[in-house]
RNA sequence: GGCCCCAUCGUCUAGCGGCCAAGGACAUCGCCCUCUCACGGCGAAAACCCGGGUUCGAAUCCCGGUGGGGUCACCA
């Protein structure tokens, strides 16, 4: 029975390298029919906050990864957060006590400090090995620690050997244990060190593997350490990469969004991100790179996931989510952008409420042209509202022809007596009217595209015009030539 | 600096001793479609870090170098 777990420290907001490493945790529960378990590890009381956790929840339900047990559903393990959780690390350093495997260490941080500079300015090894206490009476420093004596509680490690491991996506790694020195597991608080309460609640929880950033990886021996020492056996390990930035350097806010709501706000679909995420040093057969959570969890090979850092490149990104755009339906991209265009001003919601059906066809010219939900409003606001403002330069150049000027009016007033407005009579106007003229029809095309939108890029010029409407579009072709004649170029 | 990890196109990667004068995707550049932009189609350019081995044969295995990353706390 496969468990695994996500356990990230609630300092600040979710990183995508963390999100990468959940998501790989949450595919290998997936694929094995195990369980996903979300621990929230906050002994570092100075920098964990409660806002970090709420946000850290959301961001996790936000890209669709949901855990089996954890903070608010509960478990067999509970509770899920350390903090909660520290009766359970002082009976283990208890025990751990009392079998010799740690001892209480009564130096203070700066006499340990002090040991490690001589150490280094004489050229030996910084490892600290607890002085005296190391090998202190157990009475008299269970004496000493009784009678209120600060102290911190050390592991004793072997001086000698390795202790190695077989990490399931780089094969045997090896560590010398004359490098590894007595670490606290103890703090002189009375919380746990990080290595100490996160082997303790791997063993309690009874996680199978161990799936976690390769910045952890140098940390292995020392809970391997804590696990044989607690007389537990041993978990897997697997150690994801980190991810990059295009400088090579590990990804932080300097390369821009880094944050998983950051994403969001940008307009990042989460199945974008999720698809992107998971593909990204994988592994991945390379033939297809569109798919579904499931078929990602199915396919999922933890040793096939790759042993260097990956960069970060946000114009995969970017063509990810321009692919899960372009899946939406139209109905469902209509749902979408009318929050965001009633956000940005463009319509007023009771406007919006009654333009749905047309909303939705907006959506479904626009589909191919979308990058991000963030260019919705863009893209879409002059569907909206009346007259437009024209770049001053654009304006000249499509208007200063004399074919155009010429011919304008003309068009205005034919499309002003058609009959039906729909695209093809629209097109059929605009086409006849520059056969007639025996000028090919883009010379009309685009100053009409220009007078309707105000922009020189657009879906499919009769379309847009059709959605648009009539009253708008004359309206705004109008305005034109009211423009034109204003400044005597009619 | 010590220890540990890693090393194929710009980026993510396929490759697990012969099928590789190295394949795909994104990005880039052409062309086609076309009312612009996008979508789509076709095509181009683009990589096995270096040096030694092992082997009939190495991108694939071994060693060394170089480079990049991580880590050296009473922080996780």
């Amino acid at each position: 029975n496969v468990r695994v777990r996500y356990a990230p420290s609630p300092t600040g907001m979710l990183h995508v390298g963390g999100v990468r490493t959940a998501l790989f945790n949450w595919l290998f529960a997936r694929k094995n029919g195990g369980t996903f378990v979300l621990r929230i590890e906050d002994t570092d009381l100075e920098r964990s906050t409660e806002e970090s956790v709420e946000q850290l929840k959301r961001s996790l339900r936000w890209i669709g990864l949901e855990w089996d047990e954890g903070p608010e559903v509960g478990g067999p393990h509970a509770p899920y957060r350390q903090t909660e959780r520290l009766g359970l690390y002082r009976e283990a350093a208890q025990k751990l006590l009392e079998s010799g495997a740690a001892y209480r260490d009564f130096s203070t941080q700066e006499e340990v400090a002090a040991f490690r500079e001589r150490a280094r300015a004489e050229g030996r090894p910084p490892v600290y090995r607890g002085g005296p206490y190391r090998k202190m009476n157990p009475e008299e420093a269970k004496g000493r620690a009784d009678a209120g004596e600060p102290h911190t509680v050390r592991m004793k490690t072997p001086a000698e050997g390795r202790t190695a491991f077989e990490d399931m996506i780089r094969g045997e790694v090896s560590f010398e244990n004359a490098n590894i020195e007595d670490f606290v597991i103890m703090k002189s608080s009375g919380t746990p060190t990080y290595n100490f309460a996160a082997a303790v609640d791997d063993a309690e929880m009874e996680i199978t593997h161990v799936i976690r950033g390769d910045d952890h990886i140098s940390n292995t021996p020392r809970q391997i350490l804590v696990y044989n020492a607690l007389g537990h056996p041993l978990p897997r390990f697997a150690h994801v990469p980190q991810v990059l930035g295009p400088d090579k350097k590990k990804l932080s806010k300097r390369h821009g969004a880094a944050s998983v709501e950051e994403f969001a706000a940008q307009g990042i679909l989460p199945e974008a991100l999720f698809n992107y995420l998971a593909l990204l040093g994988a592994g991945y057969a390379a033939d297809e790179e569109i798919f579904t959570p499931e078929e990602l969890a199915s396919r999922f090979r933890i040793e096939k996931v790759s042993g260097n850092p990956a960069v970060f490149d946000e114009k995969k990104l970017l063509a990810i989510n321009a692919a899960y755009i372009r899946k939406k339906s139209p109905e469902e991209l209509a749902m979408m952008a009318a929050p965001i265009l009633a956000g940005s001003g463009v319509a007023t919601p009771e406007e919006l409420e009654r333009d749905m059906p047309r909303l939705t066809q907006i959506m479904a010219l626009l589909r191919e042209r979308l990058q991000r939900t963030t260019d919705i409003s863009d893209a879409t606001g002059y569907f909206y509202g009346g007259t437009l403002d024209y770049d001053e330069a654009e304006f000249q150049k499509q208007f200063g022809k004399d074919f155009v000027r010429e011919n304008l009016p003309e068009l205005y007033s034919r499309l002003k007596d058609l009959p039906e407005w729909t695209e093809e009579a629209i097109e059929e106007t605009v086409r006849g009217l520059a056969a007639e003229r025996e000028k090919g029809a883009r010379h009309l095309i685009h100053p009409l595209r220009f007078a309707t939108t105000g922009r020189t890029v657009s879906a499919g010029l009769f379309e847009t015009m059709a959605l648009l409407g009539r009253e708008r579009c004359l309206e705004r072709i109008g305005d034109v030539l009211e423009k034109m004649g204003s400044r005597g170029d009619l």
